[in-house]
DNA sequence: GGGAATCGGATACTCGCG
DNA sequence: CGCGAGTATCCGATTCCC
């Protein structure tokens, strides 16, 4: 029943739920499950249930079989996410649950529910936000517990005096810890306001949900005493790992400030080419007044500062980001963040597919390439390589090697290779990707940065879009504007957003491009000039593009079709060692000039 | 709790040029 | 010899996942 309530996207707003069965066939005990398959359950069920408790506690067992077919009825073979809801009075009973079914000793997690998803007050937790929360209710529950509800009394009263109600404040407080400042609560709150209206505003989905949660805790109930101990059990074992920290007493250290955005595991966004399957399927909720034209396009790395995602999602209409890790649609990793208001339905990747793996990429590799390095696919490709002097050590330190070398320089040596993806290029010799292939591996045709010294190559190629992914995303535009398109390219770069639209065969009427290096400027002109017939405006800076300048523009044009761009990445990337600042670091800061550049275009297309 | 990944930056250096 | 452009080398922390 819920199944069919779920996919029937009555919902603009709801999670979908999809469950995997994928179920393997131990052999045990076979006169035992005959019995019980004879009951009606499904044999895999029987077996796996088996595994999990043992055959010698005939009454767990049948407990067991009842509750999982009750979890199990209804679920189609192609789901493979489930979501839970329940109140915050039940998060008892809902640790029991993830410990009893989820947890990574289960047989349960392993072959039914890779994903998990937890809906707690019209929020949605992944499964590691439940472990944070659930540090933070544990703690509650072990510490000084009297002085807490004191001060979360405090903050309650402060908070129902601003004009919030309590129920609002109430939540805030377990998002946030009861040692989370005051503005910290307002704000949650005020985004939680914003999330209420966006997500699971459908009540029939909830109740649904509800009435899963309910029939699953009536099971659970029944033989609590067992799960009960399992619980206490895996708090003891927490507190001694807390205590080895030494950070047992400052539970709020854990607990995340801010909203938490959801990054897929696989990181495949909404959807991807090859993955038959989609996993969670977010029907997104986008106001009326965001939906395009103007379509809008924004990049940055996945990996940010906690609380950036979610900032940059605030500022661009509540839009949830799709996080892609470019290695699922070529041979090299790029964790990426998108947050967009194109269509994620009917879109194709360009062909033909690029190669998946590096020997299918460079065959030539392959005869010099060690057993022992078992790299299939490169990491991040980023703006800086190796030296000769790394690779020369690295080849001196495996001439004096035995054959094979020891596993600490086969450790040293695979250390060094994935951090700068260096390939095998002779005996014993190691050797950075040259500009041309990782302009291959990046989408881009060859030469494309051609012209430009080697560090220059290599930082603007990694400063740059994975053209695939970028053009996977781009491709329902090609349907929707065959007349071609005027756009806004914001830190165009090399131009890894145009190469994408032409690899569409989408023609560009206009490009009004906003960079202000100049190599990366001369790259894209240079490209722009042998392989476009439209018009090209370039600008060499977002501070000094007007929204006045945007309105004549768009009254030039006939407003923009795309806004696209991914702003400096400088502040928020995990390999900057001296200036990682967030969002509003120097370079990073640009950010708001993308926001405000679009919104420009927004109210001038608004007012045409 | 530990392994692994990560669109980087500051600085000293080399090299070609006048 | 001074200058500037290009180059090489060194520099951990945050975050996620298992």
């Amino acid at each position: 029943m819920f199944q069919n309530s779920y996919l029937s996207g009555s919902s603009p707003h709801a999670f979908e739920l999809y469950i995997h069965l994928d179920w393997k066939l131990p052999s045990s005990s076979p006169s035992l499950v005959k019995r019980y398959v004879a009951m009606g359950f499904p044999k895999e069920m029987v077996v796996t249930s088996i595994k999990e408790i043992g055959h010698s506690d005939q009454n767990a067992l049948l407990e067991l079989l009842l509750t999982y077919k009750v979890y199990c009825e209804g679920v189609e073979t192609e789901c493979i996410a489930v979501l839970l809801v329940c109140n915050f009075d039940e998060l008892e009973n809902l640790f029991v649950l993830d410990i009893t079914l989820f947890s990574s000793n289960s047989k349960f997690a392993n072959q039914l529910c890779p994903l998990v998803y937890f809906v707690v007050q019209d929020i949605v937790y992944s499964r590691s936000d439940m472990r944070r929360v659930r540090k933070e209710v544990e703690a509650k529950l072990d510490n000084d517990f009297v002085q807490e509800m004191f001060e979360k009394d405090e903050k309650i009263n402060s908070l129902v005096d601003m004009g919030f109600s309590e129920d609002e404040a109430n939540m805030a407080i377990i998002r946030c810890g009861v040692d989370g400042d005051l503005s910290v609560l307002v704000h949650s709150i005020s985004a939680s306001r914003v999330a209420g209206n966006l997500n699971l505003s459908n009540h029939q989905n909830i109740a649904i949900c509800v009435h899963l949660w309910q029939v699953m805790g009536g099971c659970f109930d029944s033989f609590g005493g067992r799960k009960k101990a399992r619980l206490v059990e895996e708090r003891k074992k927490k507190r001694k790992r807390c205590g080895c920290t030494g950070q047992s007493n400052q539970p709020s250290l854990d607990c995340n400030h801010d909203e938490d955005m959801l990054i897929p595991n696989p990181m495949v966004g909404f959807n991807l080419p090859n993955y038959s399957l989609p996993l969670v399927r977010v029907t997104r909720r986008i106001l009326e007044q965001d939906m395009g034209p103007p379509y809008f396009y924004y990049e940055n790395v996945a990996r940010a500062p906690t609380g950036v995602w979610a900032t940059i999602s605030r500022s661009l209409y509540d839009i949830q980001p799709e996080f892609v890790d470019s290695k699922h649609l070529c041979a090299t990793a790029r964790k990426r963040g998108y947050i967009h208001n194109l269509p994620i339905e009917n879109r194709a990747p360009l062909l033909p597919l690029p190669p998946m793996t590096i020997f299918e990429a460079f065959p030539r590799y392959k005869k010099w390439w060690p057993s022992w390095d078992q790299r299939t696919q490169f990491n991040c490709l980023l703006t800086g390589v190796a030296g000769p002097k790394l690779t020369g050590k690295i080849g001196r330190a495996l001439a004096s090697a035995n054959t094979p070398p020891s596993q600490s320089i086969q450790k040293y040596v695979i250390d060094h290779c994935k951090r700068y993806n260096l390939v095998w290029v002779g005996k014993n010799k190691v050797a950075k990707l040259e500009p041309q292939e990782i302009e291959y591996l990046l989408g881009f045709p060859k030469d494309h940065t051609r012209g430009l010294g080697d560090t220059n190559r290599y930082k603007s190629l990694g400063n740059s879009f994975h053209v695939d992914t970028v053009a996977y995303h781009l491709s329902v535009l090609k349907g929707m504007f065959p007349n071609g398109v005027n756009v806004l390219s914001l830190f165009t770069g090399i131009g890894g957003g145009e190469v994408a639209l032409h690899r569409l065969g989408i023609n560009m009427r206009t490009v009004v491009s906003v960079e202000i290096d100049k190599a990366s400027k001369r790259i894209f002109r240079d490209w722009w000039n042998q392989t476009q017939t439209g018009t090209l405006i370039e600008i060499d800076d977002v501070k000094s593009l007007t929204d006045d300048q945007v309105a004549t523009y768009v009254t030039t044009f006939g407003g923009f079709d795309l806004v696209i761009g991914g702003s400096p990445c400088n502040n928020l990337a995990g390999c900057n060692r001296s200036s990682r600042h967030g969002l509003e670091g120097k370079q990073s800061v640009l950010f708001h000039h993308y926001v405000r550049i679009l919104n420009a275009v927004k109210s001038a297309m608004a007012r045409k």
